[in-house]
DNA sequence: TATGGTGTTCAAAACATTCTGAACATACGG
DNA sequence: CCGTATGTTCAGAATGTTTTGAACACCATA
């Protein structure tokens, strides 16, 4: 419950996510949506709660909300309010995006050092490292969803959102 | 063989690379090496082909190589060169180093709130969905490799370099 | 041990990003 | 339809990161 020590947390979630590439107000912002209470925040709430300006939390929500981490939910009293979805982070990352876009580059090398043998084994050879897990990792995650759903039958029903990235 | 197209593409893996997080002297390091001829290339060379100061290239020469993805090997003259490994990514690049800092983010989220079952249950299926790829996606990484091996039997010696993080 | 090429480190400049306050829109309730 | 609570946008301030030039160490050779 201690309100001190979740803002804290909030702050700890922060560093780790600027560390992972997004920016302060993002990961800090999600922090707090993970342990707030109540589970649906405003945005006065969440200027409040973590200390940044509205103009930073109104920013930092769409992008989570964009990155289809958040929700919005009709609040209570007058406008709207956020919450973080339970399966977040299973939802909303995809573990291969990275793999994606350097496989294209990677290609693309190949391409340029057309059938020189000697430099196209280095380019080669990582190539086909992100290809097989691109074509792998997906069956994993779906096999988690699944596993989940037959633990936890009360899941949400499985809107696939936006797949925008983070980590 | 176009000197001035490698050139390119060195800079075009050096912006991949910064939007994956990394600074850009490295990932344009890293893009040269992956086409480069010689194979092989000292600092001095570096310099003149990426265009960046003996300051930069050195730094970004000792990122490349803790982070495993490059190697010193002796220079024929004076010094010493660098050269990317064959399988620089696949044996550099460790897919779940991020997931195993959150899931410990998550897990102190669970500490924090204790048995209070509405808020775990939002930290409780994201951690469960990092800790279920943790542990997957290695086995996944090993398959590849074994299967490499028998494809292209020519490989180097599996010296497990440092797991450094890069994506 | 002097010399030249080679590589490293560091303070400061160049650069980019993030946050904020204030002005502007929007929508609801009275 | 007005007043108020709410939400958005944007220029500039604050902050952080990357690169660089220059001074310093190293090491092979002669």
């Amino acid at each position: 419950m201690d309100e001190e020590a979740s803002r804290r947390y909030a702050e700890e979630v922060g560093v780790a996510l600027t560390q992972m590439g997004t920016t302060p107000s993002f990961g800090t912002l999600l922090g707090w949506l993970l342990i707030c209470e109540p589970r649906a925040q405003t945005i006065t709430q969440l200027c409040d709660a973590v200390g940044l300006s509205k103009a930073s939390v109104s920013t930092g929500m769409r992008a989570l909300e964009q990155s289809g981490l958040v929700r919005r939910v009709p609040a209570s009293g007058r406008g709207h309010a956020y919450e973080i979805h339970d399966d977040a982070f299973a939802r909303a990352i995809d573990p291969t995006a990275k793999m994606r876009t350097f496989l294209e580059v990677l290609q693309r090398g190949l391409d340029l050092v057309g059938d020189d043998e000697a430099r196209a084994q280095r380019l080669r050879h990582s190539r086909d490292f992100y290809a097989f897990m691109i074509e792998r990792v997906p069956a994993l995650m779906e096999e988690f969803r699944t596993s989940e759903a037959s633990t936890h039958p009360s899941s949400t029903v499985a809107g696939t959102g936006p797949q925008e990235e983070m980590s």
